[in-house]
DNA sequence: GTGGTCTAGACCACC
DNA sequence: GTGGTCTAGACCACA
């Protein structure tokens, strides 16, 4: 997965993300070793210090905890990683129902041209 | 509505979107005339020249037509708008239901949790 | 009051330590602005990045909100406040009540000494 | 016990900590024999010149008393053990009010709370 | 080698 | 001027 980061977000913000995704997704699964803070950075093309806070950031979520010389790990609570999927879904699917809104969607119509789409892509 | 352009794309795309979005809803309806591109650009804090650029893209879709004498007007096409609010419709749909998967829903998992959702912000 | 950062403890934490010290004695009252970054760095005699991320855990922990241009805050919430004193109290008192276990005494045996010395200090 | 020497204070300093508070403890009772300074260095992991120290320290204070030929012993004066026991206790309870106080508690509050506190404990 | 902390110095958006 | 972000480079404890 590469990184695409942009610069009109806080790149740290984007990492965040991008890694989340990534747990969430399976690429990385609950329980295994993170690599370091030093080669993620490396990975990612950012200073090291720009990747540790986003894994503070994540570790504060409980989603990587990590332990003092071995390295990082992500969670084995498979509960948590799958209430932050969650929570990400609901965000989309808010934010897409506020952009169908704006574009004169009113809900039932949204979901019957989204069943519509379903339908064909299959 | 406010115009809130950011300098990560370019602006003259921006002005487009945000007028097409206006002339969807209804802000600016069929067959009204437009204010003038210098009033535009003042509204918007850009320059005329990129305005000007943006009325021309939208002249070029056939939102838009001017007329030399009087000004531009939009187009009394209710069909177009229609067309024009679809794609963007569709376009959301389709990045939605991208991101959705990413998450590791699947399309019908998708719809049932979006009628969750409808309903409950009824 | 002096910050007398020790190199025992990152320094951070003791910045943390100190603030809520501060708010909670009412040095730093409820709705006041807090002085700059820059200036609370200079006091404190450490780099500004230091204490941004001192503010920011603060900051995470609500007991301080920022305004992008016009500085950082305490909390007007009263009852946050006095929560944070309440769990700063428990654990001085669990703290200490670990201590004096190791020193042989009991609860009650705590507790009686405590009341004869609070008298004789009055 | 584990010895977790820090390199802020003196090491000599809290080895004597660490020794009157197995004395106390009764993790080394009245009058019985001290390992060898040789394997108590050892133990804590320091040069025997600085147990050397601190048992001289424990020695001035009378808490352990050598006999040239067969060792160092633990005083079997059980009042100055409880001396030494009440002074490390006043000390943790002026400290801790101390702090207490700073926190904004006046001494009768903190009696209640830690009242309440024990009582919760049991 | 690991995570973590700290400094110095720069740049940005916002108002 | 404000908060905020980012980089570069250094140092530390731990095992």
């Amino acid at each position: 997965m590469a990184w695409e980061l942009k610069t009109d977000r806080p790149i740290y913000i984007q990492l965040v993300e991008h890694i989340k995704l990534g747990i969430i997704s399976g690429a990385y699964p609950p329980g295994e070793r993170l690599p370091s803070v030093r080669d993620m950075a490396f990975d990612a093309s950012v200073n090291p210090n720009t990747m540790q806070k986003a894994l503070a950031e994540l570790e504060r979520d409980g989603l990587v905890f990590s332990q003092r010389t071995s390295g990082r790990f992500i969670t084995e609570d498979k509960d948590m990683i799958d209430k932050v999927r969650n929570s990400l879904a609901l965000e989309q699917i808010t934010e897409f129902l506020k952009k169908m809104e704006k574009l004169g969607y009113n809900k039932s119509e949204i979901i019957k041209l989204m069943e519509r789409e379903v339908k064909e892509l299959n």
